[in-house]
DNA sequence: GCGCTTGTGTGACTAGGTCACTGATCGCGC
DNA sequence: GCGCGATCAGTGACCTAGTCACACAAGCGC
């Protein structure tokens, strides 16, 4: 709390919001507080609106869809020095939303009350162009994650989200999880793991896949 | 052009936009233009971002999304009395995305250069709650999409759709646009329609589709 | 009528999702 | 260390959806 939310420093890890007049940069600091949550948090969700718009300094969010079913898409995540403005600015309205976001790892944040985000909004042209910048981004991602289901092969698709998830050649994750993240069934990623590993691409061990050809992986990510 | 331009009725139309204060009616009306393009119009699209936002009048607007592929699938429409937000606020960033906007019917919209955009936001939270309305109706659509690609049947789709797009009980559209619309393959559409004309549930002919048993399509589609 | 374009039907095949299991591994309490 | 419940992974049978390569049919201009 403290240390970070007397100073202003963190408002410089945004990009868009580094130019921001001084006088403004207070109105940030001084009307906005730092909140610490937990990994596993639910940010937002069915039910939970946040009156909020979240910057996050640390951690990251994971935005996903949840059907009925019980099955669920990985939609984006929001990584430090981003902010989560769907959360706000979106759900105020339409409520038959079905998706969430979990703190995917323990998050420091910068908390912007709705009435703050209206004012700075009203009275900063680089604060609304940081705001629409960030719903381009995630709006675009989100037609990538329509583009990838409706279109891509699973195998490719699931290929990539070991490259880009695997840290220092390993991936913690479960078969479930990894059919979460792409919206499959658990049954196909271990049909397609077990593919990679016979191809000698990959090893796995209970909860973690270790990469052994990384060439291999990403020429199929590719194609 | 006239008619039209010259009055501020058409603010009207806009559920969000008829409380504004009379000053900012006038900036509307004195610095946006009515224009009118017929069917077939490319809005915008890859290659082709606008710089206005459009308020429709009349008509609708096709968003859809293209792969590589060649296939596509339908994000949503915008009707009248309702506006491209996507387009403007967002397409300016991030260029690489793939959708694009056509017109669906000749329509006729008013348009909001950037600049007058930017001040009304700006100025006005009437105008502001407009915008972000607009956004969060869009960005569920999007997540409805989503969710109905990754989760639910074919069938159940295509029966929806054909309700929802018929017209007095007549929809004309080829197999394979309705295979765009849900971003599937020809091939799936005639076979499920096949299916649907076996059990009496409508009646085809080339290009057009005749519900003849409506109850038992949306008994399907509500499963 | 003839050919062209566009729309539709079909069979064979592959990829992906579902269901109903079994077996493996881990953590934990005792 | 042993047993036990919980979680994770593997598997076969089966179904739905997408792909490919066609044939066939309907409208249209000339």
């Amino acid at each position: 709390m403290t240390a970070l939310a007397k100073s202003d420093d963190w408002i410089d890890r945004f990009e868009g919001l580094s130019k921001l007049e001084p006088g403004l940069r207070n109105v940030l600091t001084t009307r906005s507080h730092v909140v610490r949550l937990p990994a596993d948090s639910v940010i937002f969700g069915p039910g939970k609106s946040p009156d909020n718009l979240l910057l996050l300094l640390q951690g990251t969010v994971r935005v996903q869809q949840l059907a009925e079913s019980g099955r669920e898409v990985v939609l984006y995540r929001v990584t430090a020095g981003e902010s989560c403005v769907l959360t706000t600015a979106c759900m105020l309205a339409y409520e038959d939303y079905a998706a969430e976001g979990i703190a995917e790892t323990d998050i420091v944040a910068a908390a912007i009350p709705r009435g703050v985000f209206d004012d700075l909004v009203a009275s900063s042209k680089e604060f609304r162009n940081f705001v629409f910048r960030a719903y381009s981004r995630r709006i675009t991602d989100l037609f990538h994650v329509i583009e990838d289901i409706a279109f891509r092969r699973m195998d490719i698709r699931l290929a990539q989200k070991i490259i880009e998830r695997a840290d220092t050649g390993v991936l913690k994750a479960t078969h479930a999880q990894l059919a979460a993240e792409l919206g499959t069934a658990r049954e196909v990623i271990s049909r397609q793991l077990a593919e990679f590993q016979r191809r000698g691409w990959i090893a796995q061990s209970r909860g973690v896949i270790e990469i052994l050809d990384c060439e291999g992986l990403r020429a199929l990510a590719q194609s």
